[in-house]
Formats: structure tokens, C-alpha cells, sequence
DNA sequence: GTCTATAGACTGATAGAC
DNA sequence: GTCTATCAGTCTATAGAC
């Protein structure tokens, strides 16, 4: 039997992905466990705690993103960037899913966590870039559908693409990336 | 004054954009008008109908979709297709970003109302279609990333394009789309 | 490390007066 | 159409026994 603390972990991350962080119940976690709710109280301080857990690793990820951001990239450098974090975040598709079907829980997880403002900082980044009009409109639109391709097929890759693997579909992914970039 | 009908939709799509259906509570909708909880069951038999509502309009639109999805459509016939919806969508991004920050909660809205079975069965057909292996991986590929490029600009032109006429945003939009479909 | 039992704070929803 | 008052149900979280 393995670690009850990991368990955990993953029942939360699949009920989460699979109905949402708010409409998943403690409860729920338990019972699919084997354990009562109690039990996750001494692994956990909090429901939010278990959410941050999952979370957190991306974090790191998102720090190098918006560095990037900030040196204000030109398409390629855009390119090679999101390559960068296809080739990180391939591996690990589910949590990808778990960002994407919570960004609602997440963002106010951010709010009121210390190590999280990194996460609100990197929207508020993002929003700025695209907003910024002494950037053509066309380039704005291409860096958006760009980010689009990336969640899109990355989203859709846990379930529709689960069984591809990764070093099949990471070169159709940049090359589909550089295309709305119009590199190479 | 507005009628209050009207004003729970509008205050109900901010706040459910904005925090999410499940953590939006009626008080929250009712205080923010300025009448009491009560007062929305006049007008609403229940919390999901308020959702229900704001999203059926999109649902006719998913249902002509599905119709060309059912077709098999090569790549030119799936630009026409998504250039059609964007000029239908773009008029209205609140409502998309209403669904795209809520697929959970309409999805479970869908489970259990009649008339949505057509939005769960978009859902599968296009895991179908992307799960074809009849269909080049790299065709699929493109299919899920045209679907992303147009999220994600849609999805953003609601706050970094907002203030973009449409008129100048859609044909950008179609063209971003044209080149991840690799056409024209 | 896991349990029983329960506190305490919401929530969605209803009854009935005005 | 909107109110006051309230119900029943669920949730997160905790106290304390084993």
C-alpha cells in the first residue's frame, strides 16, 4: 500500500481535473481513499494546502516564463521560450489539465498565499503585453494564438492525445506554435 | 431602472466570469442589485437556471458546428467553420468567456438538463475526431491547435483586446487560424 | 495515523406576510 | 415583486479517544 500522504495527492488531482476543485468535497477524497476526512487533516493543514501542493512545482516554470516576458521578446524569442516550456510541461499533461479546468481556484489561492504572487504577477504581465499598443495588433493576436495552440493541444493531449507519445507530438506542437508565429 | 430580470443576467455573467459559478453565491448576485435572495427566486426557479439561461444561446451555434464536425471536414472546410463562429462570437466575448471559465459547471449542467445534450455531445465528438488515428497525427494536431489559437484570442479579447473594434480583430483572428490549418 | 463526533459557517431553497 | 424568517443540507475544520 503506498503512502497515504500521496494518495492523497493523486485522488485530489483526479477529482479536481475531473469536476473541479469547489465541486470536489473532502469527503469525496476520503471515501475514494479508503480513509475518513479527518485522516487528510493530519497529512493536510487545509483543503487549499492540498491545491497548493499540487500547484506549486508549476511555479518555478512560471518564474523562468515571465522573465522571458520581461526582456519584451520578438516572435522567435516567443518561440523558443514556449518550446522551453512544451518540453517541461509535456511530461506532465495532468497537472496542465488541473491548471487549466481551476484557474478560477487558483487565482484566488494566489491572492491570499505568499509564494503565489508570482502566478498573478505573470497574468497581469501577460494582459500588459497583449494590451501594449506600441506592439502592431497583428503581433498581439499571434502571441495570443500562440499561447492558444500551446493550451490547446496540451489541454486536449490528456485526453484525446494521451497515448502519443511525447516525442511525437512535441515537434508538432512547436512547429504548429511557429507557424502562427510565422518563424522559420 | 432596468428590469430586475435583466439585471440578475448581467450581474450574474460579471460575477460568474469573474469568480467562478460555485463560488458565486446568490447573496452575493442579490446584494450586488440591491434586493434580497428571495427576490431572484421570483425570477429564477433556481441558481442553475440563472446559468442555464445566459448560456443557451451558444448552444445553437455548438449544434451547427457539430453538424459540419459530422461531415469529417478537411482543414479549408474547418476554417470556414471557425470563421463563421468567430463572427458570431465576437460580438458577444463576455459570453465566451463565461464558458471557457465555467466548463465544469455547464458541463454538469448539461448532465443533467434535456435540452444540453448537445453540448456534451460536442465535447466527444471532438475527442473523437482529434482521437481518429484514421487522420494524420499532425492533421489533429492542427485541428486542436486552430481550436486554441481561437480560444485563446477570443478568450483574451475580453481583456487585453477589449477595446479592439471587431471589424479589425476578426480577419487577424481567421488569418492566425489559416496559417496553423496551413491553408490559403 | 486513523477514528467518532461535532462545532460552526455557509449554501440553496421555501413559506407566508405585505 | 419583494420582503422577513427559517429549513434542511452540505461543507471545512477541530477536539479528543484509541
Amino acid at each position: 500500500m503506498k503512502d497515504t500522504r500521496e494518495r492523497i495527492l493523486e485522488t485530489a488531482l483526479d477529482l479536481f481535473i475531473e469536476r473541479g476543485y469547489e465541486r470536489t468535497s473532502l469527503r469525496e477524497i476520503a471515501e475514494r481513499i479508503g480513509v475518513t476526512k479527518p485522516a487528510l487533516y493530519y497529512h493536510f493543514a487545509s483543503k487549499e494546502e492540498i491545491l497548493r501542493t499540487l500547484v506549486e512545482p508549476v511555479f518555478t516554470l512560471q518564474e523562468s516564463a515571465l522573465k522571458l516576458l520581461e526582456s519584451k521578446p520578438d516572435r522567435e524569442e516567443w518561440s523558443k521560450g514556449l518550446a522551453a516550456v512544451a518540453a517541461w510541461l509535456l511530461p506532465q499533461r495532468r497537472l496542465f489539465e488541473l491548471l487549466e479546468n481551476n484557474e478560477n481556484a487558483i487565482h484566488a489561492l494566489a491572492q491570499s498565499s505568499d509564494n503565489f504572487e508570482a502566478h498573478a504577477a505573470m497574468h497581469s504581465r501577460v494582459d500588459a503585453l497583449l494590451s501594449d499598443k506600441s506592439t502592431p495588433l497583428d503581433d498581439r493576436v499571434r502571441i495570443a494564438g500562440a499561447i492558444g495552440v500551446f493550451a490547446g493541444v496540451l489541454g486536449l493531449s490528456g485526453k484525446a492525445f494521451r497515448n502519443v507519445p511525447i516525442d511525437e507530438l512535441q515537434p508538432l506542437l512547436v512547429a504548429a506554435v511557429n507557424d502562427v508565429l510565422q518563424v522559420d
